[in-house]
DNA sequence: CGTCCATTTGAGGTGGATCAACCCTAGTGG
DNA sequence: CCACTAGGGTTGATCCACCTCAAATGGACG
């Protein structure tokens, strides 16, 4: 006991094999991997910002601290559709593979805190925890992806619509009033519509008492029921 | 060494945590975990008939032998969106969460082989290897919803169709022709589209010598570069 | 207060859906 | 061996939900 200050990296050892965390930065990443020893980045990102490309090599894994993110994916011609927005605690970047798939841009200002993967790669070849984590966010996602699947393929622009405020309320909704970050053209993209169709859903909501407006982005739901019954 | 064969589990325990396998079987379901020690099971099912469904516990996981199965998503009112299809080889129902999240169904008379998805989890419990290697099929699945979230909110019906050919022609041509074994509906359900629309983007290509036909579901393609152009 | 961009709204066009025959072809039974 | 049948596939005619193009309105910010 005499020796322990020079021992420390022994002791970490004989804790399962995890190394105790360092800085109380590390705890705050806790999204990602639990408390395994990470040493988490923070930066910031100004609005429309690329954060990195599709295809481009995954260094990074990043979580949305303050702001928002587009992860999107674009034709030659230049026809865009977005796959996910991320908010504020959300993961994003992680890939199981060495590249992304699709790119990532800041709607807004926004700021994130990022891990190098071969960090997380590291932890999770060592500690089955991380490793079971890694695949539940990758199976998170996916099961977003297949319902959104659902959506493009089958659903009408106004069930669309009501699936996209009914996830907003649900993500961001604070005192019952969701604050969009992105603009109608976004929606469009991620619904696989119009900028027009979307602004014509909402102002027909609007025109049905459905939803309220303080500002085009600033939305009130006043009436879910009615809402989940137009989404099929 | 005299009393090595009182002594097998011992040493299988040395061999760094593995079993080894106890019947060749099990060496065939490499495509799920390469080879550690499960013991995989043969089923069959007739066409059309339920394999698992929607929101269903997910006791097992599977890989198609002979045959083809599709995985997808009903509406209320009927309305289906076919995630996709699996063909000889592929593993499907495998699930990070304990249940599916999409039906499956066999599109013609089919044999898989299946393990418990407990068998698995604690494969992957013991083994890093085996935990990764299911993080990398979901990390597929979820490459493949993305493009197609692509192709669903974005591609004209010919660009889907075109990316459907390519997509057949690369998993299941052989000698440069491909038998498809689902039906027009089913293609259109997985592209978003009627099978009426399906119907008539085919027999353009068709008239454009693009693709000949012997039987409404054999198909050869003539010229792959022209259809990679047609493909957004 | 003016500029700029986002949003809304209107008018008209169209790609794919819908509705409806018709046509193959594989299987069945006489 | 061949007529009959049923289910899948093709094709045609029409419709309509959503897109496109255009203009007006509104709100945020210098």
């Amino acid at each position: 006991m005499l020796t322990q200050t020079l021992n420390t990296p022994a002791i970490n050892t004989q804790i399962g094999g995890k190394i105790a965390p360092a800085h109380p930065v590390t705890d705050q990443f806790g999204a990602i991997v639990g408390h395994v020893g990470l040493v988490a980045t923070e930066f910031s990102y100004g609005k429309d910002e690329e954060i990195y490309g599709e295809e481009e090599a995954a260094e990074y894994v990043y979580q949305v601290v303050t702001g928002a993110v587009r992860s999107y994916k674009l034709l030659s011609d230049g026809r865009r559709q977005i796959g996910a927005f991320h908010l504020p605690g959300d993961v994003f970047g992680l890939e199981s593979g060495p590249a992304h798939r699709l790119a990532a841009e800041a709607i807004i200002d926004t700021s994130v805190r990022l891990v190098k993967r071969a960090s997380l790669e590291k932890a999770a070849g060592t500690d089955v925890q991380v490793a079971r984590k890694l695949w539940a966010m990758t199976a998170g996602e996916l099961r977003h992806a297949e319902d959104h699947m659902l959506l493009l393929g089958r659903k009408t622009a106004m069930e669309r619509v009501a699936t996209f405020l009914l996830e907003m309320d649900r993500r961001l909704a604070v005192a019952g009033m969701m604050a969009l970050p992105m603009c109608r053209r976004d929606i469009g993209d991620y619904l696989g519509l119009t900028l027009e169709t979307v602004s014509r859903a909402l102002s027909q909501l609007h025109a049905q008492g459905i939803l309220g407006f303080s500002g085009a982005r600033q939305i009130v739901l006043r009436n879910r029921q009615r809402l989940h019954n137009l989404d099929a």
